[in-house]
DNA sequence: AGGGCAACCCGGACGC
DNA sequence: TGCGTCCGGGTTGCCC
């Protein structure tokens, strides 16, 4: 569920309040959610502190004064909350990190994880298959072309594809296509040049609007934060089925396409 | 290589 | 109120 921009979102969010901070104790109520024992994850994260925290696709990475890396991926319906215990949000807390009596909860982490490597080359070497960040200075329309140029299937699957594109999930990809005016189910080779333009462009326009409003998470990452989730009632086509357009006025369509939920406009998009 | 699909996972929404 | 049921959905891995 949380693709780049939310993920962008939080990390621009958490460096204001954590970087520099010690952990000064955690807790771990769902041992699948990271890859070590609990033991030797409590020994690499308690006392050490926060000195900087990156984004990579949909990953958060929090960097440790000892080398350790948190990698942090949040899958479906994951969701963070920073704050004091009394503003804890009444929901299941799989982990949690202290920072004096300010607390971030890990929250909704079924499949999600925080897993920790030992040093930054480990954490990169798991992230190795990603494709290029769409927001990149480095990705260009021309290193767009060569790997549209290398690649078949529909123009949904590829965006979602995090080996094709990195951090673009399903909200994201629906609401590209509407922008750039191409129906999500169009096979990527049989786009045209002009097309293409416009796709390379929608890609960024959705994504940097969606991180200026915050994206679509509707929890609130801290008490009084009312920036995350203003996205959410921006989107013109992601979960609208049957409702109209906000272009045109027809009715949304969804259908499945790659066993995915997809909501484009019969009559903006060609 | 791409499409299709099952498995993973379980909180919480929903129905009775 | 309380208990049982089922859904969601990014990612991986397998098969065709």
């Amino acid at each position: 569920m949380p693709e780049l921009p939310e993920m962008e979102h939080y990390k621009l969010l958490l460096l204001q309040k954590l970087r520099g901070k010690t952990v000064s104790n955690v807790e771990v109520n769902r041992e699948k959610s990271i890859n070590v024992v609990p033991e030797v994850f409590l020994n690499n994260v308690k006392g050490h502190q926060i000195i900087n925290i990156e984004r990579k696709a949909k990953h958060l990475l929090f960097y440790l004064d000892n080398g350790h890396v948190l990698l942090l991926h949040l899958m479906l319906g994951g969701w963070m909350f920073y704050g004091k215990d009394e503003d804890k949000p009444d929901r299941t807390i799989q982990i949690q990190l202290s920072f004096g009596n300010e607390h971030l909860y890990f929250i909704g982490l079924r499949l999600g994880f925080l897993h920790i490597y030992n040093s930054k080359a480990d954490v990169e070497k798991e992230l190795a298959g990603l494709g290029p960040e769409p927001l990149s200075p480095n990705f260009t329309f021309t290193e767009f072309m060569a790997l549209i140029e290398k690649r078949r299937g529909r123009l949904k699957t590829k965006l979602v594809d995090q080996q094709f594109l990195s951090g673009i999930g399903n909200c994201y990809s629906d609401e590209i296509c509407f922008h750039a005016g191409t129906i999500p189910k169009r096979e990527l080779n049989e786009l045209s040049s002009s097309e293409n333009k416009q796709l390379f462009e929608s890609i960024h326009h959705v994504l940097k609007d969606a991180l200026k409003h915050g994206g679509y998470m509707e929890n609130p990452l801290f008490k009084g934060d009312t920036l995350t989730g203003g996205y959410n009632n921006l989107c013109k086509v992601y979960d609208r089925e049957g409702e109209s357009c906000l272009r045109c006025g027809s009715k949304i369509i969804k259908e499945m396409i790659s066993s995915r939920k997809t909501f484009y406009c019969l009559n903006c998009q060609k």
